[in-house]
RNA sequence: GCCCGGGUGGCGGAAUGGCAUACGCGGGGGACUUAAAAUCCCUUGCCCUUACGGGCGUGCGGGUUCAAAUCCCGCCCCGGGCACCA
């Protein structure tokens, strides 16, 4: 009987959200309190899966919940359109990328849609359309007068694989993102760059802003990504080879007097110098080939075992004027720093290691400040803590931090040095060398230079005509066409910039575009950003806690200082939700393992997708998909389902209020329980939409209730028709931001007119979420010395266990020793004290 | 090595100082049915016990507390991020 059709259902109730425009966000409405939430954009693929599924259903469910609480809502939906999966399928298939990629995104469409999900679709954007991607030619070009944007020649990430250059947020333990098993090499190539190192102090420091909205993880992440360093930089000239100098980074310039050696990288720029008519230099040479040879991949430095050579040379330490032999090893980085670094190795791990294999000296010269002292027999490791130096000239007998102060500032003025801060980010590099991405709207003449292309002649539109072959140059450079134009200053000719941009920076700025996604005179109109932003809650795959949240937050700052918006942050509150795994593993088209979202939803409705994603863990867990597991949600609905058809007619006509209060006085037994139980379903429900965002515990709170109310059946006997109906409303308004279409069609079986999208979510009464307390007299040595209050609700002896165990409590709290306790009888208690 | 999470039944998980294992999945038994599906009911942490009942139990070892999965100290293990970063 009555197990609902949600294929008929489903698609009814979509077709009445869309024909009324019911989730459509009106612009600058001062009237209501605005809540802009944004779920990741996605990059249409292949099929659409449980993973993209997962997401949407938590925005969803929060978006919905949102209304239903008054909010003015933006919930809007895009496609990450540009990309290297659509030029390789076209390669393969014999296609236009525009072509598979629109192909994609009107199947990502229809599956949305097919969900149900309440997106505002009048503000649909796609970053491969010329009126989107126009906007990022012209940010660009804001960016390149700001001296923001600029083109250098440059040591690169290239994968072979790609054909291109990544970005170094792309390469993952020197391989690349995206081919897991081919190794990024290094190639020297001119490249446009975005100048993010410009703001790492400021990206650092707003993260205090961010503190409580976004999960520490996350935060943790940056930080470590920015990597930022304090230290000083110390210059050791050369001995016997004036003018000749090498300067050092270092966070612990106190232990400078127990440095045995000055370690260059074998990349240094300035070692062919220094080896200049050393004795042996063939030898020594040979030594720097073999050791550049062994390091030149990525992967294997973090391994390697150290190895060095001495060049012949020494150095002065500038404190002590001790001369050190000049190193050359392999783990000293050359691109961190200044690529050459003084050996501690009392004082450090690295060095210890390096001076162990070479006998270099070890020289102790911080103690710790308490606790025996460091003994150079007794050393089988270096001690790398903060502490007391000694033997360090006029420094002995600080401490490091007022060593490090002070010594740097001595440097200073000596000109020896000076203090100084690194940072592990480098700056982004945009260009690259395929085609299906945003042209960079940039002309190279030979009387001008660089010329950008001028505002009125944007978008530079990608041709459409050009060969791909995934091999060798940007395509765009074998299409004469895009090439060979005039400069625009001169009226010479000119050639065009072939190398298109990160699709990251798609990405790094759309959700400002959702508020004004038509506008053709600029990328968004700032009063309308100005009403929306900051977004308060973002949703999406913990995998671009770097890159794309990294970026997002260093254009907005950009558009700031451009006077384009007024804010620093752009979002308020992230959450990271966990993956879909099937097997334990992501799901993924290479596995074989994707579970469609189309197939679930065809097998089981999308009300039944949303109810046991969201059921299953909390959304920022992992969430394993169980094809059994799934039928106990299906089950589920169909039990509400049919518990409101069974009633339906009954209270189909009565009057109702949500308002209105029950009068608890009057109502049976059963009514009690009915409507105490809904007050606390609704105040737990409640609760982790507001707060906690445990959907698992929201689901689980309306299987309890209804649970609850089956085992008052029959519903029509000691129950009013209006309390019943109340109580079947109000799990129906409850049940609705996570199964929206069933929620839909019961409200109107119970006969409510106007959509749940016109119902507001119910208020719960604070004294009805607890029990009914009954009293018991408390006795102690035979005096009533007063009462226990306790829940009822309980069976009579779960009632007098409790209320013995609280009143055991009570008297244990005052200090009292319990001899033992009576039970005088089931509305008396006597303890006995000592 | 540094930083951030986490460890609870057969499984997903609940409980954030107050009845450990809610809710769901799976398992066992039963009702309905010619049968199956669907549905409904009972049962289901481990050990001892015919039973009544008792003991143990939230990664391990201590501690605080009348009371600890929860707080504190010390470990172990798993996941994630960064990493010869000077």
């Amino acid at each position: 009987m009555a197990d609902y059709d949600p294929q008929q259902i489903e698609a009814k109730w979509q077709k009445i959200w869309a024909e009324r425009g019911v989730f459509e966000a009106k612009d600058c409405d001062a009237s209501r309190h605005k809540y802009y939430l944004l779920e990741m954009l996605p990059y249409p693929s292949g099929t659409l899966h449980m993973g993209h599924m997962r997401n949407y259903t938590i925005g969803d469910a929060v978006a919905r919940y949102k209304r239903m609480r008054g909010f003015n809502v933006l919930h809007p939906m895009g496609w990450d359109a540009f990309g290297l999966p659509a030029e390789n399928a076209a390669i393969k298939n014999q296609t236009h990328p525009r072509e598979w990629t629109n192909a994609n995104i009107a199947e990502f469409r229809r599956v949305l849609r097919r969900f149900g999900f309440s997106y505002d679709w009048r503000r649909e954007i796609s970053t491969c359309a010329p009126e989107y991607y126009r906007w990022n030619q012209w940010l660009f070009l804001r960016m390149l007068e700001k001296g923001i944007a600029y083109r250098k020649k440059s040591k690169v990430n290239w994968c072979p694989e790609c054909e291109t250059v990544l970005a170094n947020e792309q390469v993952i333990d020197g391989f690349c993102w995206r081919h897991e098993t081919t190794q990024v090499q290094s190639k020297e190539l001119e490249q446009w760059f975005l100048r993010i190192t410009q703001y790492a102090d400021e990206l650092l420091d707003d993260m205090k802003r961010l503190e409580g909205g976004w999960p520490e993880r996350v935060l943790a992440m940056q930080r470590n990504w920015i990597g930022k360093s304090r230290g000083t930089r110390i210059r050791f000239d050369v001995a016997q080879k004036d003018g000749l100098a090498f300067e050092v980074f270092t966070t612990r310039v106190d232990t400078i007097y127990g440095a045995t050696a000055l370690v260059l990288s074998p990349w240094h720029p300035g070692i062919e110098k220094l080896i200049d008519g050393v004795p042996g230099r063939a030898w020594t040479e040979g030594q720097l080939k073999a050791m550049r040879q062994k390091s030149t991949k990525a992967v294997d430095i973090a391994t390697a075992e150290k190895e060095g050579f001495f060049t012949g040379r020494f150095a002065v330490n500038p404190f002590s004027g001790e001369q050190l032999p000049i190193w050359v090893a392999n783990f000293v980085l050359a691109e961190y720093g200044t690529g050459a670094l003084m050996a501690v190795p009392a004082h450090d791990g690295r060095d210890y290691e390096f001076a162990e294999k070479y006998h270099l000296p070890v020289t102790i010269v911080v103690q710790p400040l308490s606790g025996p002292p460091v003994r150079p027999e007794h050393m089988t490791e270096s001690y790398t803590e903060y502490g007391r130096l000694v033997n360090s000239g006029p420094y002995t007998g600080l401490t490091s931090e007022d060593a490090i102060a002070r010594m740097t500032a001595d440097l200073q003025a000596k000109g020896f040095g000076n203090g100084e801060t690194t940072y592990r980010l480098k700056d982004w590099g945009i260009s690259r060398q395929r085609y299906w991405g945003t042209p960079i709207p940039v002309l190279y003449c030979d009387k001008d230079g660089i010329v950008p292309v001028p505002d009125d002649q944007l978008p530079v539109r990608l041709p459409e005509n050009v060969k791909l072959t995934g091999q060798g140059q940007s395509p765009l450079a074998s299409d004469p066409e895009f090439v060979n134009t005039t400069c625009p200053k001169c009226g010479g000719p000119a050639r065009r910039e072939t190398d298109t941009m990160d699709t990251f920076v798609d990405s790094s700025w759309y959700f400002y575009r959702y508020t004004d996604p038509k506008n053709e005179r600029a990328p968004f109109d700032k009063e309308v950003v100005r009403y929306w932003f900051t977004i308060d809650q973002y949703i999406g795959g913990i995998e671009h806690a770097i890159l794309h949240l990294l970026y997002a937050r260093f254009f907005c700052k950009v558009m700031r200082d451009l006077g384009l918006v007024d804010h620093g942050e752009p979002i308020a509150r992230l959450f990271p939700q966990g993956m879909v795994l099937k097997g334990g593993v992501a799901m993924s088209k290479s596995r074989g393992n994707v579970v469609g979202a189309v197939e679930m939803a065809e097998k089981y409705g999308s009300d039944t997708g949303r109810v046991y994603t969201l059921f299953a863990a909390p959304p920022e867990k992992d969430l394993e998909w169980s094809e059994e597991a799934i039928e106990g949600s299906s089950r589920f609905l169909n039990k509400i389902y049919r518990l409101v058809v069974k009633y339906a007619d009954r209270v189909r006509e009565l009057p109702f209020d949500l308002s209105k209060q029950t009068d608890m006085a009057a109502a049976s037994a059963k009514e009690k329980i009915i409507v105490r139980r809904s007050h606390q379903a609704l105040k737990r429900v409640t609760n982790d939409f507001e707060t906690r965002w445990h959907f698992n515990t929201s689901v689980s709170s309306l299987m309890e209730l209804l649970n609850e109310i089956h085992a008052q059946e029959p519903l029509d006997v000691d129950m009013s028709p209006l309390i019943l109906k109340r109580a079947l409303s109000a799990f129906v308004l409850m049940l609705s931001p996570i199964a929206p279409h069933i929620a839909e069609e019961m409200w109107q079986m119970l006969g409510h007119t106007g959509g749940i999208w016109q119902a507001r979510w119910p208020e719960y009464r604070e004294d009805l979420t607890k029990e009914e307390q009954i009293e018991i007299p408390v006795q102690i040595n035979g005096r009533v010395r007063g009462k226990i209050v306790v829940s009822d609700g309980m069976s009579d002896d779960e009632t007098l266990e409790r209320a013995v165990k609280d009143a055991r409590i009570a008297v244990m709290l005052e200090g009292k020793q319990i001899v033992r306790t009576v039970v005088v009888s089931r509305k008396l208690v006597n303890i006995v004290v000592r």
